[in-house]
DNA sequence: GTGGTCTAGACCACC
DNA sequence: GTGGTCTAGACCACG
């Protein structure tokens, strides 16, 4: 279900919220669905439980899930989190766009990309 | 010329590195001019040379810069560096928009977004 | 009658605790009412007896009812508890207050959320 | 400078970010003033660094402080927090005034205590 | 020296 | 069984 890239220079952590945010956004598990338990994905993947909860704890503060004690980790309703991760996504497409327009790609080829990418999309 | 953000999360060589590709990107610094000594402008941001040492290493890796033994550091030739810069921020370009499709923004909001950024950029 | 808040992280039986506490200060149950069997509400929630045991002990340990064997729980006489309640929910105000104002926060805008609620409960 | 109470049952880490809050938000420590390093405080308080570690971590994604790896922990700029912080504790005001009034303590004790408060503050 | 990440192993309350 | 906290000790990049 995950796999981690030991080349990848950012921490662990941080890969398995990309990873699970990314399943959850895009709705590979959906809504109140329960997640691994903290032990069985530590040992799944052969890391810390430790680390894997640290990465809990951050997709549970953005939202992404909610946890209890005894229980276990499960996915939060879409609601929750898709403004926010919405926003998040548009400020990155707005960073780069400046940014190309800073170097000074010219407005033709950011045109074309833009319009093929929303065209792929329809 | 040249200001820090100590709250900024990057290694400081890498705010430094930043900050004068830019410079150079938009051309406020142009071909071989000479870059500030090491240690002047250690002394200017008051920080350790060292750190001013490994940013200048990682602007001449970028092709950015280029040294010459007892002379200093000097702003290379545009072309050797404008295209590569290009592709990478187009590459980054592309990431943002892939992501805003994924995760579901409306396409009528990224054309405006889109063009609101090519407008400013008249 | 009850419901379970899951994205709550307070224990669950803290919560039944809550609720059913709630219900008996505001007078929705009344004095010497049969509380419903840990039984039947275990099932009714769906959860572990010993969850709803928990929840009576501490109810219990509250002064909010009193238990016989045999014949099951039942809601104190109001004079029991109600003290202490009120010294518990002025203290917390106390406690809020003292933090308003250590903070910064304006008399002036400390007075119009007082003056709101007051209002709002006439 | 800082003292912990074993005998509190909150989790160690959540008894230092209080306490650092509060000497933050009372001017006690002062903006970009240095924070004792992760190391030296788990030394004094005979605890391991890593909790210290999570306190510190709590503290920045609060506002509070900011840190960089190789310079150590700096107190943030009031304007940073001071706005969540005034929003957090009317929050509780409220909730504390809300449970006061459906507890059925009278507006005239309640008004009292205000006015206690308030009258110190001056 | 600093903060940040990770492992190994333990204990707790809750369910 | 679950998540949550904590310790002990290690390694890393940064300054």
């Amino acid at each position: 279900m995950i796999y981690l890239d030991y080349k990848d220079k950012r921490p662990i952590y941080e890969q398995i919220v990309e990873k699970f945010s990314d399943l959850i956004v895009k709705g590979v598990i959906v809504e109140n669905e329960k997640m691994p338990s903290v032990r069985t994905l530590a040992m799944e993947l052969s890391i810390n439980p430790n680390t894997i909860q640290r990465a809990y704890q951050e997709l549970e503060r953005s939202g992404y899930i909610y946890s209890s004690a005894g229980k276990g980790s499960f996915v939060s309703p879409r609601s929750d989190f898709i403004r926010s991760r919405h926003t998040e996504v548009t400020e990155r497409l707005k960073a780069a766009l400046k940014e190309a327009i800073d170097v000074g790609v010219h407005r033709e080829i950011i045109e074309t990309i833009v319009n093929q990418y929303l065209e792929g999309s329809k």
